[in-house]
DNA sequence: CCTTATTTTTAGATTAATCTAAAAATATTT
DNA sequence: AAATATTTTTAGATTAATCTAAAAATAAGG
């Protein structure tokens, strides 16, 4: 059984690579934890012994077979549970990540699985991320940056990449959500900031907001 | 801001002492607890020194107002959650308690609000309890014990006194559940057993059986 | 009411998770 | 490639939660 912070760890390591192989280093967990490098060594360390990560002294970590799987088995939960807040609870996609925070942590296999069924096994979170399955398999869209698009464009918004409920927030104000259609109608000489059109306004957004938006070309 | 042990000694006293402010022992709350005695101490000290329990050394510990208030919101997530798990995802009465114990720690007023509406603000959870209101209030049925009906009384069975999913699942194999009527067909002198009428059938059961088993009568 | 039994507390250790400060390894830059 | 900077690890402490064993207080029984 692991704990909350083994289950942390995994889960951050598995979102620093990505989701890949790739190693990561000891200071970018701590970042991402918020918690100092020693803690992070110790707790290396332990993982490696559980053979949850593969991790050499001053060369980084990443996960192994085991530990992927434990880590996305976190992350679909994680996942299910937003689903459940904004679906059934009517929270808005900006106030669910803390809760499932702590709802993911919650042990029970049953719940989870009469969760899915509840919330009739959706493959997508309330911010477009994949749900993984029960077995750890995560399937991935290929999707483009908004800032990606050339002038004349258009593209179905299918996800952010940086979900801070601050950028939640600043989408909801200007009435982007998820599944708005977006068309690049200019880019900026001077600052680069993106005019675009939605449904029924055009709007400017700067290049740091364009370059966390996911959508797929239509 | 309380630590999940904290909490838990909360809940433990409150439930020992009945929702009184009866004393109750430092044994039997690391008893409930599944601790030990200095572990217990140790935790009352500190929870007297939050003024959430009264405690005199040797003359064991009841709850203030604060505690009773945060005891009281404790176990209003807990049977909250535990009518989802039934109502909402088909579970049995006898497999809640355990996933209810993780649930009711999640930190989030505006979680249990919406819960508790998307519930449809329910009144008792599963075992037939009542569920406090969001002020601390709680509010007790009177009710019988089973056992202290006379023979050709009838009673309506409102709740259990000790949910334990063994019991539980004793009254599910007798198709004995919340609502059902009972009717008392005779006390065996032998043993006190006890020979119940229910809708279709006649079966016995013992005097601790008996004993576990809240009616109102009708 | 004094002796014995029980309960509760204190004392002292242990484990997990954390930290700061210092040492060691790796990376960068002239 | 030597000097400097950065990253990572080790060393050593701290806090919360736990335990066992021993001491202290209270309760019970003759």
């Amino acid at each position: 059984m692991l704990s909350l912070t083994e289950e942390n760890h995994l889960k951050t390591i598995f979102h620093l690579s990505s989701g890949d192989s790739r190693s990561v280093s000891t200071n970018s967990i701590a970042d991402a934890l918020n918690t100092k490098a020693p803690s992070v060594s110790d707790m290396l360390k332990k993982l490696s012994f559980k053979d949850l990560i593969s991790y050499k002294k001053y060369q980084g970590s990443s996960l192994t077979e085991n530990g992927r799987k434990l880590a996305l088995n976190i992350i679909r939960k994680h996942r299910l549970w937003e689903v459940f807040l904004v679906e059934k609870l009517g929270f808005s996609w900006s106030e669910v990540h803390d809760i499932a925070e702590q709802l993911e942590h919650v042990k029970s296999k049953k719940l989870i699985k009469e969760l899915d069924k509840f919330l009739d096994y959706p493959t997508i979170d309330p911010h477009g991320d994949p749900i993984p399955n029960p077995a750890g398999f995560i399937k991935y869209k290929n999707k483009f940056l908004l800032c990606d698009l050339k002038i004349g464009e258009k593209g179905k918004l299918v996800g952010v990449k940086d979900s801070s409920s601050s950028f939640l927030q600043f989408l909801d104000k200007r009435k982007i959500a998820l599944g708005c259609i977006i068309e690049i109608l200019h880019i900026e000489d001077f600052d680069n900031s993106v005019h675009i059109g939605l449904r029924d306004t055009n709007i400017t957004i700067s290049l740091k907001s364009a370059s966390n938006i996911y959508v797929n070309k239509i």
